[in-house]
DNA sequence: CCCTGATTCGC
DNA sequence: GCGAATCAGG
């Protein structure tokens, strides 16, 4: 197996949306999971939570602005504090259910569910819950909110400030991003990190091949 | 044990 | 450049 193009896009495209290495290098097939962070790095890709860290020296940083965004979204922590959160969560607090306080923002997940083919998000048997904001059933129109839907956004035209969610396939015709102004400090506008940032199936249940939010590397 | 990503190093 | 082996934390 080699990489190439498409594969390197499957690649950075998973890395950046936080799936794990292994998730990614099943995805891709025929590369092993050291394979594909052997390459993400290689690539440059930045480094994310990582069991390891080499300790680095931090000066302190303290930029806790509570931006308003959206109601809807609630935003992903930085990958730095996101550690402790698993096992302070699962063991109190056991279903918001109904009146949730809106948001809490002091301890929320970062991770990735899988996305359907029409953008829907999959939910785990263990954690069905009906949409705190009823979804119509198709909510999820072309992601093009803006301006045209001609000027498909290219792989040429991403920069740090337009989303990079990817839609179709890559290599297909009609393959392009989002292209909507990003939320604020992520790859990703305000309703795709909302598909992107969700709770972290527990990992017995996650299922390996269906799923991909990008659509998936193709066979040939 | 399982998982994770990081690093090394022979190829 | 590639990735198995290894390391090391959760």
């Amino acid at each position: 197996m080699s990489w190439n193009d498409e594969r390197i896009e499957t690649l950075k495209t998973m890395w950046e949306a936080g799936q794990t290495a292994s998730q990614i290098a099943e995805a891709l097939g025929g590369v092993s999971r050291n394979a594909v962070i052997g390459k993400a790095h290689r690539l440059g890709l930045q480094s994310r939570p990582s069991p390891v860290r080499p300790n680095e020296p931090e000066a302190k940083v303290e930029v806790v602005e509570p931006v308003v965004v959206s109601p809807v979204v609630e935003l992903a922590p930085e990958p730095e504090e996101i550690d402790e959160l698993e096992e302070a969560e699962s063991e109190s607090s056991p279903a918001p259910a109904a009146a949730e306080p809106a948001a809490r923002p002091a301890e929320p997940q970062q991770i990735l569910r899988s996305v359907g083919p029409g953008g829907f998000v999959r939910q785990s048997p263990g954690e069905q819950q009906p949409p705190a904001t009823p979804a119509p059933p198709r909510r999820l129109v072309p992601a093009k909110p803006s301006a045209e839907m001609a000027g498909k956004t290219s792989l040429l035209d991403l920069n740090d400030r337009i989303c990079k969610w990817p839609l179709g396939h890559p290599g297909e015709p009609d393959f392009h991003f989002c292209g909507v102004k990003v939320n604020p400090g992520f790859p990703y506008c305000v309703e795709h990190c909302g598909h992107a940032y969700q709770a972290q199936m527990p990992r017995r249940d996650r299922r390996p091949p269906p799923p991909l939010p990008f659509g998936g590397p193709r066979v040939r």
